[in-house]
DNA sequence: CGTAAATTTGAATGGATTCAAACGTGGTGG
DNA sequence: CCACCACGTTTGAATCCATTCAAATTTACG
C-alpha cells in the first residue's frame, strides 16, 4: 500500500510545486525555468511508500518515472530460474525508470528500502517537455550516464574479490552517501543480493568488521558507523 | 598501430559516406536522411584496429565515439589495486564511447578482439547534429538504454551462480550474435576477466563442456560450435 | 507477552583458487 | 628447415574461501 502526500517537506509542507524544492538543483528538472515547469506541475505527486514497497514490478509498461526526495531504492534483476539480484541502489536525487522516457516497459522491480518519498513524473510530461525544452534532453542523457557508471561500478567493485573485501567497498560507498562516517543498514539479504554472497556470508564478515572496529553501533539501530579509514585499507590491499 | 582505410566493406569499397553503409540501419545515424547526413561526412574516418589494440584509455578527454562496422570491442573497468575486470563486450552497430556525448572523459579502457573495423565520428559532428536534428537525441538515449541492459545482464548473467553456469550463459549470449550457433572464441583470459573468474577455471569448465559436448570445434581455430539446448539446460538448472 | 522474521554462530562440505608443471602453437633467427 | 623461445592453454594437487544445513539468538511487532 502507498499513501498520498502532497509534499511531506517540512520546508515547503503544502505545496504542489517543484520550485521551491529543496533538492531541486539535484534533480531532472534542475535546468528548467519556473515559467517552464508550470506545464508540469499539476500532473506531478509527491507520494510516500513505506519500507519494502513495490514501486512497480519488471515488464510493465511504464506509465512514470520517478525522483527520489528522501529514502533509497533498490533495483532487482531476475534470473529466468527464479532467483534475482540487487542491479543498483538509488539515493536522493536519482531518477528510479529512466526507461519509459524512450517507450520502453520497466526493466527491473524496484523496492524501496526505509520510508521513502518520490516524486511520480507521467510519462507524458517528460514527453511533452522534451520536444519544447531541449535542455531536458541532456539531462536525460547525464541521468543514463550515470545510471550507468553506477552498473559500471556494481560490477567491477562489488562483483570482484573476497567477500570481506566486496562488503568493506559497499560500505564505503554507502558512508560516502552521508557527510560523516554513518552508513544506512541495509541489512544481510540486501547485502548478499548486492555483492553475490549468502546471507551468512555478510553476516559473518560484519561481525568480523565489528570486532576489528571497521564499523561500529550509532545508537539507532538503522545505521552503523564506519570506520573510513580501515575500510579503504581493507578494500584494496596493497 | 592503427590502419587507416576509406571503407573497407566491399560492397561499397572506396565510398566515403555512410550513406550506402551495409548496417546504417543499425548505428547511430539510422533516423537520420541523406541530406541530414551529408553535414557530417567529411569528418567521420573508418579506421581498421588489429586484433588487442587500444582504442582510447580510461580517464583520456574523450574526442570522438566510434560505430563498430566489423568485429568486437571489450570495455575495462579497473580497481584502484590495478587488476581490471571487462565490463561489457560490445558487437556490431553498437556505440564505443558514448560518454563524450555528454562531455565527458572515456569511463572505460576499450580494446578490440579480433581486427575490427570502427567508424570514428569526432564529439563536434554529434554535438552540432544534436542541435539540428532531434531525432539523433533519442537515438543517442535508446543507445545509452541498451547499454545499461547489457551493464545489468553482465551483473545478473555473468556474475552470478557457479563457474559452469556463467560460462553457458556466456557462450549462450556469444552464438546468439550470429545465426548459427558459431561464437567467437573469446580466450580464457577474457572469458575468466567478464565472468570474475580464474583463466584456470574457465579452462576447466569449457574442457569438461567439450566433453560432454556442449561445445564442438568449427574448424577454424577463432570460433566454435555450440550447442544451443545442452548448454540452456546447464544455465538454468531446474 | 508471544510469535514471526532477521541475524548470528557452528561444523561439514564443496567449489574455486593457487601454485606448479606440462603441453601445444606461432613466430624468429640461425 | 629446424631449433628455440614466448605465449596461451591445459591439467594436477593442495589449499582456502564461501556455501550449505542446522541450530541458537536477537529483534521486530501485533
Amino acid at each position: 500500500m502507498k499513501r498520498r502526500a502532497i509534499c511531506t517537506d517540512p520546508s515547503w509542507a503544502g505545496r504542489a510545486d517543484c520550485v521551491h524544492c529543496a533538492i531541486r538543483n539535484r534533480v531532472l528538472f534542475a535546468t528548467l525555468t519556473v515559467d517552464e515547469l508550470n506545464d508540469a506541475l499539476l500532473e506531478i505527486d509527491d507520494l510516500v511508500y513505506r519500507s519494502g514497497a513495490v514501486i512497480y514490478r519488471h515488464g510493465e509498461a511504464g506509465s512514470a518515472l520517478f525522483t527520489i526526495r528522501r529514502g533509497m531504492v533498490k533495483l532487482m534483476g531476475e534470473l529466468p530460474d527464479g532467483n534475482q539480484r540487487i542491479v543498483r541502489l538509488l539515493k536522493i536525487g536519482d531518477v528510479v525508470g529512466l526507461e519509459v522516457a524512450i517507450g520502453s516497459p520497466y526493466k527491473h522491480t524496484a523496492i524501496t528500502i526505509g520510508e521513502t518519498e518520490l516524486c511520480r513524473i507521467p510519462a507524458p510530461v517528460i514527453e511533452r517537455l522534451d520536444i519544447s525544452h531541449p535542455k531536458l534532453a541532456r539531462q536525460l542523457m547525464v541521468r543514463w550516464q550515470n545510471s550507468l557508471d553506477n552498473a559500471d561500478r556494481a560490477l567491477v567493485e562489488f562483483s570482484t574479490g573476497t567477500a570481506e573485501v566486496r562488503v568493506a567497498r559497499l560500505l564505503l560507498h554507502l558512508s560516502s552517501l552521508s557527510k560523516d562516517g554513518t552508513c544506512v543498514d541495509i541489512g544481510r539479504q540486501d547485502m548478499g543480493s548486492m555483492l553475490g554472497i549468502t546471507i551468512e556470508t555478510a553476516s559473518r564478515v560484519m561481525a568480523d568488521f565489528r570486532r576489528r572496529g571497521a564499523v561500529g553501533e550509532t545508537g539507532r539501530g538503522e545505521t552503523c558507523h564506519c570506520n573510513v579509514d580501515l575500510l579503504k585499507r581493507i578494500a584494496s590491499p596493497d
